[in-house]
RNA sequence: GGAGGAGUGCCCGAGUGGUUAAAGGGGACGGGCUGUAAACCCGUUAGCUAUGCUUACGUUGGUUCAAAUCCAACCUCCUCCA
């Protein structure tokens, strides 16, 4: 296949979003001759998505930018059951109570991406609780049981990956690729939905439903992976000094999130740029030609223009501001990371260590002892070398503030309150 | 049900009575070099009210002056047999 005649994925194949699909050809002429409509299935984890979920996102951004109908699948009913793909260790359980905390903090983010409503194109959000949990496990096994072999199942990655690892897989996560079979062909049923995308760890899972898709109701449905995020050097995406990267703001502020594509390898930026920008390919392709100090600028760019779309534009212009203050002019910058101090603390003066703990640049004073001893700290941008200094009023800057830093990238200033 | 093997720090993995907060590697963090990059070099990598104390080698007990190391029971996993 050379040349897709569907725009949506023409678009998906430019900016290189596929790393698999099934039956593309089929899949193209039905995107091109009509609405399609697909889903991408989120877990509920966390109390936040990451950027690893990004990737998800984006594609049913694109989709829906192709004039598709993009459906948001929240998994409140799997997550009780744990994927078991490309991981090691049984996760362990989460309560109800914690999974709706985190189903709804995490359903603000898709609002950004993605324009919700009733229209034929616009996005929906579903949970697949709602069948899940009202599933009859004999009706169940008697229903969908006879169409999954054990035999088939063993061949997947991630039932093998297990095995083959001497893992433990435990009959409860091996019950996750049916439940995610079930759910394609409970939301072909519901929504007509046909396009199941995901990273290309799911593509075992998606095959599964499209199979008993095909097996229970003659349905044709479709799979469409992307390859997993990592950088060119090899590493897993997604980390921070402080953690995941969070798409949440009160996870991670718009500032280290610009940071964090503010830091992508040179190797990675047109690919990131493509991936999680929508500049013209035109335009990313002149950025990419940039060499040495000035792909800086394309970095830029793709932080400023990713994190806009998270958190957006203001919230980016103003890292982008705090980043210029802080690394090009070496300036106080007000728009750093912050945390509030009691007044009166640092009228008995502050110990320098508990400063760096309360401030998160330290996870205990032990830590906070060797990036002193290191020579790591400064404290207003004069290094500190005495673990027992104490802070106090005078070391209050003209803005009001006292600047903490551990290393070159990680600021953070402390505001009496 | 029977026989054998295994469970170590964030991860992998060495260690089989004392100098072991536990080799080595990975990762992460910090320093250097740079461009807030990569690669490379160096360092750090349990906590604390710190010349000491506490916690830590699956769990719980026991032996011993002393245990990750020996013993017992239990839990979990793996392999082979039934």
């Amino acid at each position: 296949m050379t040349s897709y005649k569907s725009d949506f994925l023409r678009v998906m194949r430019e900016r290189g979003y596929i790393h698999q699909c099934s039956n593309e050809d089929a899949l193209d002429a039905k995107a091109s001759s009509g609405i399609i409509t697909a889903y991408v299935g989120f877990d509920c984890t966390a109390a936040s998505l990451h950027v690893g979920n990004l990737l998800g996102i984006m594609m049913l951004r694109k989709l829906q930018q192709a004039g598709h109908k993009p459906i948001v699948l929240i998994g409140g009913g799997t997550t009780r059951v744990g994927d078991p793909s490309g991981k090691d260790d049984t996760r362990k359980l989460l309560s109800d109570e914690q999974i709706n905390e985190n189903i709804a903090s995490i359903r603000t983010v898709f609002e950004r991406f993605l324009t919700f409503g009733d229209g034929p194109t616009d996005a929906l959000l579903v949970n697949n609780e709602d069948w899940l949990l009202k599933l009859n496990y004999i009706d169940f096994l008697r229903d969908y049981g006879p169409h999954f072999t054990i035999n088939r199942m063993m061949t997947f990655d991630s039932v093998k990956l297990r095995l083959e690892r001497e893992q433990p897989l435990t009959f409860l996560e091996f019950n996750y690729m049916i439940f995610q079979a079930y759910d394609f062909l409970e939301l072909n049923r519901q929504h007509d939905v046909t396009l199941q995308m995901g990273g290309s760890d799911q593509w075992g899972n998606i095959i599964n439903g499209i199979e008993l898709g095909r097996r229970v109701d003659q349905a044709e449905l479709y799979a469409l992976t992307t390859a997993l995020l990592t950088t060119s050097s090899g590493t897993k995406m997604g980390k921070t000094a402080k953690g995941a990267v969070w798409l949440n703001e009160d996870m991670l502020s718009p500032y280290d999130y610009w940071q964090f594509w503010r830091n992508t390898e040179d190797n990675d930026v047109g690919r990131f740029l493509r991936l999680f920008t929508e500049l013209p390919l035109a335009e990313i392709a002149e950025l990419e030609t940039l060499e040495g100090a000035d792909l800086n600028e394309a970095k830029k760019l793709l932080a400023t223009t990713a994190c806009a779309m998270a958190h957006g534009e203001e919230k980016a212009l103003a890292a982008s501001e705090t980043a210029r203050k802080t690394f090009e002019q070496g300036t106080m910058a007000s728009g750093l990371p912050s945390v509030d101090i009691n007044a009166s603390d640092l009228d008995n003066g502050l110990g320098l260590l508990t400063a760096l703990v309360t401030a998160g640049l330290a996870s205990s004073n032990g830590e906070a002892r060797r990036h002193i001893k290191g020579g790591a700290v400064k404290i207003n941008d004069v290094k500190a070398e005495n673990e027992k200094r104490l802070l106090g009023g005078d070391d209050i800057s003209d803005d009001g503030v006292i600047k903490l830093s551990v290393g070159k990238k990680r600021h953070v200033l402390l505001k009496t309150t």
